[in-house]
DNA sequence: GTGAAAGCGCTAACAA
DNA sequence: TTGTTAGCGCTTTCAC
């Protein structure tokens, strides 16, 4: 007879009953306060449930088909303050409501990401927020129908009129800060693109090439080179275009995490930003406002997207039958010091222009 | 009769058996596969499952007494990458032995911890990691009454032989770190120290003293500033330690975090990092390779000592009878480009020593 | 307003 | 080897 449950010596409703002399269903009333229980009767169960330091057995009310009271959160990683961020609204707002946060790491896995919705959907928790997913056709399907409420944060493209969605205007974005980069000058203007599996990676394609469009200026494919939204690839992107015969004056990345690559690539070549080489980002993480010189770029209500996201999923919980909605934050660009204004041939090498 | 329960047309134990032409504890047995089962009534089984998709229900099983699988994770936050890569670690180690983490924010409020750890040993998680906790007294006791497995990660001194704990080597990392910039030549070595609360911060502290004691240097109090492992207040101690007569020619932030305050305000001050003043953090996150110049700092392994406690909780779940361990992880001191020997009257800013 | 009783899906004796 | 049975702690009819 070892002590091996933990959950031994736990109080549970039976005892509040005895010790407040009641039946256990008018305990579940009162835990409850459903129906209307006598106030003198429900005085008598509160003070018996803290006298025994009575908590509510989740597990045993969630089997009953009540309410978890969990909320899976299904994210890429948790090493960046990007997801940091948005995390900590959507756990701002879960706190409040009294909501559990279950933690799903899928590592970009595209089976883990699957592999936690079946989970997940199966009696661990109430609804599901995806963050930065990258593989919703493989169950997005399946969400939609065993009706289980969902929140895509940072997708957009679904049909379906059950699924909500939480993103910021990309397009928008992108184009602002191309229009800015043109307005400073440039007209050369290299781009790095995002993973291209995510929706938000498009659309911030098409805002640069639209606002270039709208300039007259070219398209120039060497100018748009393909990034993953991680500082390595951020690197060798800047790497690529300082190489050009004929390099771009100013680097716009997806997101800042890359623009912190391009920054590494280009001073690290001997050039300085943003004298030579201008570099404006997309995110506003915490880090672009520390890094030297001060990042240029679009900032995403982070924090604010993650508390929108679960206030729809708990609004969702309490009305099942309310249509999806699909919510889209304003970006906004947020001016430091890693932009300035074009200047002629400045875009070549110190070591190349001495030459001439 | 709405759809409400969303954990309707869950395939239970009992289709299964149906559909295997078995009783359901048979199906039990196969699931846990525990006692000898026939082969082809397992195949049997087995086969059945996969046709309807059956999942186990946690909460159940979990009621029944057995375990939730679930690890709770307390953090004071998670919008930096410190608490990131230690969640990181932990991750791998729980999806890897098929637990779930369910995370609690604590936001370094008192009352919350202690609330959070009351609703987490009820049922709601197998075990508990604290994080960098700061009310451990607070509910350190109620934890060890009820024998609920837990590990504390970056804090030390409980005597109870039921608590495990994993930090790194405080003191000698902070030694080390200073005793290297002694060896630069260093005379004047401002510390700002970490948050009060935290163990981790004394014990840095006293390896910054013990380091310079050894060296024959005097301690001077007006280089030893209160910090609290943020940004801003590393900031505002260098702003401190510049405006001072006699300002010191480095700096031992007691993290990284405040470390890159530091280097803000040095930098803003006109001063160059490493010629003019020399800065040192600890931690090694994942910035301090990325800013420039390149943070020197006393790397501790985060990931791993995440790592290491997921192991010692779930060692001691699979044995609860095992006494608690303590486990202490080397620190290295990484030399990047914040670091350099000391000269004469560095520490002086430029505008003054040009009047002397 | 309150109590009795059924059962959520599962595990673990105990039988057969 | 397999089936039967009794709950885990709770919510929720349905009586009274």
């Amino acid at each position: 007879m070892t002590t091996r449950g933990r959950k031994n010596s736990s109080i549970t409703i039976v005892d509040v009953a005895r010790e407040a002399g009641v039946s256990y269903s008018t305990v579940s009333r009162v835990v409850n306060d459903n129906s209307h229980v006598r106030p003198e009767t429900r005085a008598r169960v509160l003070n018996a449930m803290l006298r025994l330091g009575y908590v509510v057995n989740q597990q045993a009310r969630s089997l009953r088909g009540g309410r978890s009271q969990v909320i899976g959160v299904l994210v890429p990683d948790v090493g960046n303050t990007y997801i940091g961020a948005i995390i900590q609204g959507i756990d701002s707002e879960l706190a409040a409501r009294q909501y559990h946060l279950m933690l799903y790491t899928t590592h970009r896995r595209k089976t883990k990401e699957s592999a936690y919705v079946t989970t997940i959907t199966r009696g661990m928790a109430d609804g599901l927020l995806l963050l930065l997913p990258t593989n919703v056709e493989a169950y997005i399907e399946s969400l939609q129908k065993l009706q289980f409420p969902h929140v895509l944060v940072d997708y957009q493209h679904v049909e379906n009129a059950f699924t909500s969605t939480v993103q910021s205007t990309n397009w928008q974005g992108a184009y602002d800060a191309t229009r800015y980069l043109i307005e400073l000058g440039h007209r050369r203007i290299g781009y790095i693109v995002g993973q291209r599996e995510m929706q938000c990676s498009l659309d911030r394609l098409a805002g640069y090439r639209a606002a270039l469009a709208d300039a007259g200026l070219p398209i120039d494919p060497e100018l748009i080179y393909p990034g993953d939204f991680y500082r390595p690839q951020g690197y060798m992107a800047a790497n690529h275009f300082l190489s050009l015969p004929n390099p771009p004056t100013a680097i716009f990345a997806a997101n800042d995490l890359s623009a912190f690559g391009v920054m590494d690539a280009v001073l690290n070549s001997g050039r300085r930003i943003p004298e030579d080489i201008s570099v404006i980002g997309f995110d506003d993480i915490l880090e672009a406002g520390h890094v030297h010189p001060g990042l240029t770029t679009v900032r995403q209500p982070l924090e604010e997207m993650g508390r929108v996201a679960a206030q729809l999923l708990l609004k969702r919980l309490d009305n099942p039958d309310l249509p999806g909605e699909r919510v889209e934050m304003a970006t906004e660009l947020i001016v430091r010091d890693s932009c300035a204004p074009a200047r002629e041939g400045v875009g070549i090498p110190p070591e190349v222009s001495r030459r001439y």
